[in-house]
Formats: C-alpha cells, structure tokens, sequence
DNA sequence: CTGCATCCTCAGGGATACTG
DNA sequence: CAGTATCCCTGAGGATGCAG
C-alpha cells in the first residue's frame, strides 16, 4: 500500500477503491459493522446497541445499512410478516471487513493512554 | 472489541476514544498516515502526494496534521531557515496506526472485485 | 515555503411527519 | 416495526488573501 499506487488517473472522481474505504470508515459505517460482527440485528435493536455509544438517526441508520448492503458487506433479510421484521447481518465479506475495523479500534483502545499524555503535552507546550 | 464495551456514560459527549478513532478513519488522516508510513515529507510536497489521489486544500492539510500531530501520530519538525522547511513523519505511535489503517486499505484493495460484484448484481436487482 | 484568517458554499446529517 | 419523504441547519471543507 502506498499513497502513490492510487489513482493517478487525470479525471477529478475517486477511484471506487476510494469509495469502499470511505463507506467502511464512515462515522455509522464503523459502528454498525462492530455491532453486526458480535451479532445479527433487527433494525431498531441495531438503533439502540449503536444508540449506546452514539446516537444515530433513522435516517442515516437505513441509509448507511444501504450503502454497505450495496457493496455486498451487510446482509437485509426482509420478512414478510405484519409487523415487519427485517434483520441484518454480515455477509463473508463483511465478516472480512469487519475484521480490519475491529483491529483498527481495537488498536485505538489500547494505544488511548498514549494518545491523551500526547495531547496534555501538546496542549501543555502552547499555553 | 464490541459496541457495548464503549461510552455507557448517560452524557451526550462522546468518549476521546471514538475520537481518535475519527482522526485516524477520516478523509485526510488515512491518506496521510499512508503517505507518511513510506517517508516523511515536506508540507507541499506532502500535499502534491496526497493530491495525486485526491485533492487537499491546504487548510484542511494543515489542520488534519495539527490533530494529528495533537494526537502523537505525527511529528512536525519547523526548521528555523529562510525560507521556511517543515518535516512531517509518523511517531511510533503513529506507524502502528498507519499498520492498521494501511491493512484497512489493503483489504478493501484486495476485495474491490467482489464489492463491485456485488454492486452490480444489487444495482440490476432494483431495475 | 508554510501556514493562519476569512468568507462562502454545499452536502451530511438531524428532526419531524407520514406510509405500508 | 421499518422505513421513506421533507425540511432545515450546522459544519466540513474549498478559495482566496495575507504574514512570517
């Protein structure tokens, strides 16, 4: 990986690759592969096991599923009973995925201590 | 790591870890960190490389690397010449993060022919 | 060259109301 | 329950100008 081996094609749109990276990285993005790799979810129980550490809004909740269903990462199974019931999962590929955000935050919490003392030392040097 | 394990604060803030976490997955802070996990570069020479994928504008540079740097990912090395020369690397703190965030890019590398699969096969779908 | 300050735009995202 | 549609607003982020 290296910044270089990216797109480098004249056009002003980013490479899909780029896309992808976004969608996983994204604020929801992050958080709801954490919660569906422990575990499916139906949508509003999805809503309050995320609700616990962020809020999110119906809105963005739905819309981001979407996006990572589009990129085949998150599984909808839509049953056809009244009410609705629809539960979400992982698909392989977003097991995989799921498995790099969950190194990439676990990392961030081991390395927390570390990143506060450099902040009270930065903030310290420029009083 | 899962998504219960995080803030359970009763507060509105979230916890400085989701933050870091932020930095680290945001638009400019991945592509910095793999850009500065090859070498270290100067700012404009920083930015040219970044800007071969997608452009930056100097603001968000600068402020992306303050955070950074505020967060000990990055080192800023001012030389006091005319005219001015500043260096830009990772700490070691900030390589391990590059670690993740570059095996985070790699993986959705390696898999962007089966996320464009599904895409097409999704898209066809709702015709 | 390396930025900081300012202004301005636009899209991400929240709140609310409504539907199947 | 599981969304969609609508309105609206904040703030991320670009453009420009200036300073050290």
């Amino acid at each position: 990986m290296s910044v270089s081996s990216w797109s480098r094609g004249g056009g002003e749109e980013m490479c899909p690759y780029r896309l992808v990276l976004e969608h996983v990285t994204s604020r929801w993005g992050v958080l709801i592969l954490i919660a569906l790799a422990e575990r499916s979810y139906r949508f509003s129980e999805l809503r309050r096991a995320i609700g616990e550490v962020s809020r999110v809004s119906e809105k963005m909740l739905s819309q981001t599923l979407q996006t990572l269903e589009r990129d085949g990462l998150v599984h909808r199974d839509a049953k056809p009973v009244i009410p609705p019931r629809v539960d979400y999962s992982l698909t392989d590929l977003g097991r995989e995925a799921a498995e790099q955000v969950k190194a990439l935050a676990a990392w961030t919490e081991r390395r927390m201590d570390d990143v506060q003392q450099a902040r009270r030392e930065y903030d310290e040097a420029r009083l």
